[in-house]
DNA sequence: AGCACGCCGACT
DNA sequence: GTCGGCGTGCTC
């Protein structure tokens, strides 16, 4: 009897791959196991088993897998089924879904390894100047790779030269396959056997009386010792005697210390936290309490529309706290931004060590920690808390999950596969355990609110803010007259900077929103109208001030600003448009006293680079803060009074179907940043069209309004939530076959689904790293079958590839694209 | 996706 | 002549 295993590679195709393996390892493997397996010519890959059997494929010789990785699955069946969905869904291979869901350092590699070979005799003026080279490096150095001989002869394809060597018996060629990962070990010192007798002790203390560095060593570690009674570690040790690293290691290289290594989680919260009792609900969260469990007792995902700091959070940790009280798994879904200090305190605070957090800022390391804790089941990864991958790890028992700030859209993945919404993803997954999801907002996405009405959704809400604070009092600002009066101060309506200077007087802090970030998107030669475009993109290049730079935000390019104008060498150049950085220097100079801080992508770089702003913010060491769309995530600042808009019409004339229904959400957002304890708050919106419905529904918290109007749009152009969407993009570095292709597959589309396909069209960024984009619609009715959908559209893709000029087009899926 | 193989221009 | 450029096809 033949055994084979089929295994899932971490690459976009379609199909498994099916390799051979002994009696022996077919008894070991289940689905779930990593493999190292050989694929292609020379390298190694981790994949998956999906499935151990006897049917040898027909068509080819199955390889032998290389290596067994682990001894238990690392992930579990559920999931399986969860990624084939994704997969099926999402129309991306499993392979794609595969390589996003595990943590990266469970995809080991291979690499080539150069080694010597000692055996054979060596004539060395047979060598050529560049094998000898190698041949003299190995001399040195045991071991090269494969990047190292591309250094050291100075060329890229060292093929040649290797095979030349492995000819001639110099070298061996070795497949290193390596975890990336690697426990951490922390290093603890102790006295050396030897000095405990108090005699022996004495007598070290007095030889080491010359050297006084080390005899503080010592001192200092006796006295951790006394405190902690528990092992010391080397950095404490460090710390308490002011002592250097090589002061220590001569003393343990004397023996005098005994060092040694102790295995530890990375992901260890200082158990100094107090868990504090759950505050009683409100009359108005007790009742969307009700709600919720009644809908839950029917498993039904539900809707939990709660104003701006109405005490969301306090419902959710309820619900928590019943989740992990029956001995299942919570999961705590919010956008990646929110996810701050603040709030992983907040969730510590009540649940203590249970909580573990997963995102995208931590090391692989901590989160291959937070994955095994969660297999296993252990109580500290009870409640995952984390961003939309956080719905990957491999849950054993989980009973409920959060979507918190579920309007969101990033929590939908655009690039790369798999484009999957979290909040959709979470529903499969929650019905796969039989549990429950609560969907959580403030200003609940179209979508879901539609669902609600089509009683797909639960639905419950609290509409008073906590504490009964009322909500901010709106005033719109129209600033077209001031501008053409001249009566703006740089991007400042009279009636804000009153707001401000009264705000900064009686000690309040203030947000100012500005959806854009550096100086300006544009700068412009007033003589001939040139403006500086990106190389790589179909962009103008916008101004940062702060490093004197023209920066492209689509592809990274950069380059120094020119005092003259590119094209007619006038040196008259002039900025259009606004960013954060702008406002924050006109404030500077409006108020010189006033500490402006600023938080866009560009402020909050690095795993801290939130917390950091964020935290000076709410120790008020700052008084204005400037921010992009960042701000209206979940931040909970107690003192401010004021929150500006500098320009609410750049978000309401974005070209999109989606436009207005994202302004409401983000300006509510922002305005609910202001006023969260007694005092109501104030939030001024300039615009130049102050009399827009949006702005309006904005300013009289009018959801059902804004609901109303959208669904009654999108039913009449046919978008979500009446109709689903698939976009298509084609990308291609060459324009005219970008053309000819796309204008192909869009024919193949339209003969199947008619007057429902659009485009196809360019993008407004129609060109971004030297590849030319150009996308089509595809609508898909309520009465049309969405896997018959899929279907066809990929029997034409089928038919696509097999003419080999388009082959090279790529083509890009995006179902439910936002 | 990688990564080899293979066929063409520009330089030691 | 070699080197490296990119187009093409395959991976159990």
């Amino acid at each position: 009897m033949q055994y084979f295993v089929n295994v899932i590679l971490p690459i976009p195709l379609e199909k498994l791959f099916t390799y051979s393996v002994s009696e022996s390892e077919a008894g070991i493997l289940l689905p779930g196991i990593r493999v190292a397996v050989p694929f292609g010519k020379s390298k190694i890959y981790t994949g998956l088993v999906h499935e151990v059997h006897n049917r040898p494929p027909t068509v080819y010789e199955a390889k032998e897998i290389h290596q067994i990785l682990d001894d238990i699955p690392l992930v579990t069946k559920i999931q399986l089924q969860h990624w084939q969905w994704i997969a099926d869904y999402y129309m991306c291979t499993i392979g794609e879904v595969f390589r996003t869901a595990v943590p990266s350092a469970f995809l080991l590699e291979s690499e080539t390894l150069i080694l010597r070979n000692k055996t054979a005799e060596i004539d060395e003026s047979d060598l050529k100047d560049d094998e000898f080279l190698v041949f003299e490096a190995l001399e040195h150095q045991p071991v090269l790779r494969v990047q190292e001989i591309s250094a050291i002869i100075d060329r890229k394809n060292v093929l040649p030269v290797l095979e030349r060597l492995m000819h001639k018996k110099i070298i061996n060629l070795k497949e290193e396959v390596y975890e990336q990962y690697k426990p951490k070990l922390i290093r603890y010192v102790q006295l050396g056997a030897e000095y405990n007798t108090e005699e022996a002790l004495e007598a070290l203390l007095k030889t080491l009386s010359r050297a006084p560095k080390q005899s503080q060593v010592i001192l200092s570690l006796f006295q951790l010792q006394a405190v902690t009674k528990k092992p010391v570690k080397v950095t404490d040790l460090e710390t308490e005697s002011g002592a250097s690293k090589a002061i220590i290691k001569s003393l343990i290289d004397k023996n005098i210390l005994d060092e040694y290594l102790i295995r530890t989680d990375r992901v260890n919260y200082e158990p100094t936290i107090n868990t504090s009792d759950i505050k009683a609900l409100n009359e108005y969260q007790q009742n969307a309490l009700q709600d919720i469990q009644k809908n839950f007792s029917e498993n039904k995902p539900t809707l939990l529309h709660g104003i701006t700091s109405s005490g969301k959070t306090e419902v959710y940790v309820k619900l928590i706290e019943d989740c992990i009280g029956s001995g299942k798994q919570a999961l705590y879904l919010l956008p990646e931004i929110a996810l701050t200090a603040q709030l992983i305190g907040r969730l510590q605070e009540y649940f203590g060590e249970k909580v573990s957090v997963y995102h995208s800022k931590y090391s692989i390391h901590e989160r291959v920690e937070v994955w095994n804790n969660v297999l296993q089941n252990r109580p500290k990864a009870q409640i995952i808390l984390g961003a939309r991958s956080a719905l990957f790890m491999p849950f054993t028992d989980l009973g409920l999950i959060i979507v918190d700030e579920e309007h969101e859209s990033s929590f939908k993945q655009y690039d790369p596969a798999p484009r999957y919404h979290a909040r959709d993803a979470a529903i499969i997954l929650s019905n796969m355990f039989g549990g429950n999801v609560l969907l959580g907002s403030a200003t609940p996405s179209v979508e879901s609110f539609y669902n609600v009405s089509q009683d797909k959704y639960g639905y419950a809400s609290i509409d008073r803010r906590y504490g009964n604070v009322l909500l901010p009092d709106m005033e719109l600002v129209g600033i077209k007259e001031q501008t053409r009066k001249k009566r703006m101060k740089g991007h400042f309506s009279e009636r804000l900077l009153q707001e401000i200077t009264e705000a900064l007087h009686i000690g309040e802090q203030i947000i100012l929103f500005q959806n854009r970030r550096g100086f300006a998107p544009i700068v412009e030669c007033t003589t001939c109208g040139h403006s500086p475009q990106c190389p790589n993109c179909d962009v103008s290049l916008t101004f940062h001030q702060y490093k004197n730079q023209l920066r492209c935000h689509y592809c990274g390019h950069h380059t120094a600003v020119q005092q003259s104008c590119m094209a007619c060498g006038s040196p008259t150049l002039d900025t259009k448009g606004f960013g954060t950085e702008q406002v924050q220097q006109e404030l500077q100079k409006l108020y010189p006293d006033v500490n402006v801080g600023r938080m866009d992508l560009d402020t909050t770089r690095g795993k801290h680079g939130y917390e950091k702003i964020i935290t000076s913010f709410e120790n008020q060491e700052l008084d204005i803060l400037v921010g992009t769309q960042m701000l209206t995530k979940g931040l909970d600042f107690r003192n401010v009074g004021l929150v500006g808009i500098m320009n609410a019409d750049t978000l309401l004339n974005f070209p999109d179907y989606r436009a207005h229904e994202r302004s409401f959400q983000l300006l509510t957002q922002v305005a609910g940043r202001a006023g969260r304890t007694q005092k109501r708050g104030k939030v001024i919106i300039q615009s130049y069209n102050p009399y827009h419905q949006i702005l309006k529904q904005v300013t009289t918290s009018d959801y059902v309004g804004m609901y109303n109007e959208q669904l009654y749009e999108r039913e009449q152009y046919k978008y979500p939530p009446i109709n689903r969407i698939i976009k298509v993009t084609f990308k291609h570095k060459d324009y005219n076959k970008l053309n000819e292709a796309a204008e192909w597959f869009t024919k193949s589309l339209r003969n199947i689904f008619r007057e429902n396909v659009l485009g196809p069209e360019y993008p407004p960024v129609a060109r971004i790293r030297n590849q030319y984009l150009k996308h089509v619609l595809v609508k898909i009715p309520k009465t049309q079958s969405l896997k018959k959908t899929k279907q066809g559209i990929k029997r034409i893709e089928a038919s696509f590839n097999a003419i080999s000029a388009y082959r090279s087009v790529r083509v890009i899926y995006n179902v439910d694209h936002i």
